[in-house]
DNA sequence: AACAATAAAGTGAACGTTCACTTTTTCTGT
DNA sequence: ACAGAAAAAGTGAACGTTCACTTTATTGTT
């Protein structure tokens, strides 16, 4: 029992090897090894000494003369886009399960604003390696001159590399096949917004499945990853458009599709077969149950995150895995009408 | 123009003390205040060798100096926990708001365990607050003697302090109160896992409310959040039960009642009402569209921060606002059936 | 029992910054 | 032109750890 100082500073290695009898390094070596090396009885001595003083090791000042601060920082994008909480979340549990923990922080600004903050953050010796999340010009793709690793996994950016699988549409060619096979010939596309690369990776395969099947597309409508886009894109078909089958962005749009075609008296999958994307809960039990595209979010965050590492001890990438995207079919889609028009 | 050198070490503030000439006091005193107190020619030959060198402050040193890193910690429970992500978003957004950092870093194991880790953690000298998300014994409640400060809300723990908004059940009330207004008598509630505060929260409410309005409870299905858990709470419902209104735990389990009341033929809200909770984006245009309670998780998430920030700087806490809970009426629900049985 | 070999512990410096002082320079008023 | 004050810049130590060595204690061998 120490008698409790209104504000005594917090004892340092050197109060507590001084209160063992030891010297300060002796107190480090126990700290770092465990006690390897050292004699049991000079380990009881320290480990009393540390308990009895409630020592803690001071890890500013550690990182200060390792320079690791098993710190990684994941770059997100400003609060104006959504973030990937999934994506997130599976990067910083697999962070944790490599022993490191994760900072999370968001870059604000024009490109500039943001390459700056970055350099800052890479130079501040506060992380030993950056997942972006955002789009920023890592003017080098792993580490350079032996500062923090950078891996670059932005989902609304052109320049994408490393996991550009957020953003991978490809799933949407599945959708068109099997609505095709269902004898749907005429197709329509509700997109999300242009600036997102998943909207536009799924409105590249739309455009590329319809062609590649010998389909028609009636066209895109330009959404906002809202329902009201998708109750829009419907309400604004013309009857005769003969369009049997709509690919929404994602499951909220095609919610949206499915009351838009209510509005018109259209029932689903009877008189217009639609599909989604997230594999939305609701969305998976609602009348009707929505078909979708099930993303692993967690799984590729996990899979970024395990390549940051890598890239951070200099090790090997870990092997390509996945995938990572399952079509499931639902009641929202069915085979085509029989023309009765 | 300096050669590439291949491992050039980063340049310190010496460095640049020596390429501009002056002391590497001088440097400090441009960095910290950004050249207030510095003469005129002083200040540009300063700048001049940061831009030569490509000089950036080492934050670790910093840290280890001024004990301050500007940098907060968010405690989340463990992988097995769904995280609040809506909660961190706008926690981390304020904090950004206040110019701090967030560590976002998940508690495993026991109860004693993670006491050890926050305490590791409050020790560690790596951040400034703590603010913790799952369930910790904070020995105190703000700061202790110089330390960080801690700001406990977790959502799912007994010991409920500071921000138990998360797992305020009390609209639920507002939803009974609605629901006998367009003449319901019967009722049964579809709840979520105990070990969940939210759950409970929503759990006691109901209950209370159903005794306050005179009313009677058919009983609380357990549910698990799941949609299956509301279908199976129909599913298992007798044929005189005399239910007319559910209460689900969440929009998630309030699609599946409605998926159970389809199937034994009911419509929805004629034959049962059903609420849910959480605003759904894909519930608010399903059909039917889900009566629920819009819950501003960002805006909690962002209070907490603020309380945190406040106790950090040990100013005073700011005002009690919100309320953050409001209920949506839409077609889930209606007027009790007329007596046909 | 003496010596070498090895294990255990100690010593002082270093990491890159800021703090608390001291010294030098510049300005002001008469 | 000079004393005094104020502004600007400099000096050395300190933050709490680990690194690179050196010294002391312990063990094994013949």
């Amino acid at each position: 029992m120490t008698e409790p100082s209104a504000a005594r500073p917090r004892p340092t290695m050197v109060d507590v090897a001084r209160q063992a009898g030891v010297s300060h390094q002796t107190v480090s070596r126990y700290l770092r090894s465990g006690g390897a090396g050292l004699k049991e009885a000079t380990r009881v001595r320290v480990q009393a000494a540390i308990t009895e003083l409630g020592y803690r090791p001071n890890l500013v000042a550690r990182s200060m003369r390792t320079r690791r601060t098993g710190r990684l920082a994941i770059l997100l994008p400003g609060v104006n886009f959504p973030s990937p909480n999934r994506v997130i979340a599976g990067a910083v549990e697999s962070a944790h399960a490599e022993g490191y923990v994760v900072e999370v922080l968001s870059l604000e600004g024009g490109p500039a604003a943001r390459a700056e903050r970055m350099a800052e953050l890479r130079d501040s010796g506060q992380v030993e390696g950056i997942l972006a999340l955002a789009p920023v010009a890592a003017d080098s793709g792993s580490r350079t001159g032996g500062g923090p690793a950078v891996v670059v996994s932005a989902d609304y950016d052109d320049r994408m590399r490393g996991l550009g699988e957020i953003a991978d549409g490809s799933a949407v060619r599945e959708l068109v096949e099997g609505l095709a096979g269902a004898g749907h010939r005429r197709f329509l596309h509700v997109s999300g917004p242009r600036e997102f690369a998943s909207a536009r990776g799924r409105r590249r395969s739309y455009l590329r499945a319809v062609e590649e099947f010998g389909l028609q597309s009636h066209g895109v409508a330009e959404g906002d990853w809202s329902a009201a886009s998708g109750t829009e894109a419907v309400r604004s078909l013309a009857p005769d458009s003969g369009v049997t089958a709509v690919v929404a962005a994602n499951d909220v749009v095609a919610a949206g599709v499915v009351r838009g075609a209510a509005e018109r008296g259209w029932r689903v999958p009877a008189d217009l077969s639609v599909t989604g994307w997230d594999n939305d809960p609701v969305g998976a039990c609602m009348p009707p149950s929505l078909t979708t595209v099930d993303v692993d979010l967690e799984a590729l965050g996990a899979r970024a995150m395990r390549r940051l590492v890598c890239a951070v001890r200099g090790t090997a990438p870990p092997p390509a895995d996945g995938p990572f995207h399952r079509v499931l079919w639902r009641e929202s889609t069915g085979p085509v009408p029989s023309r009765s028009d």
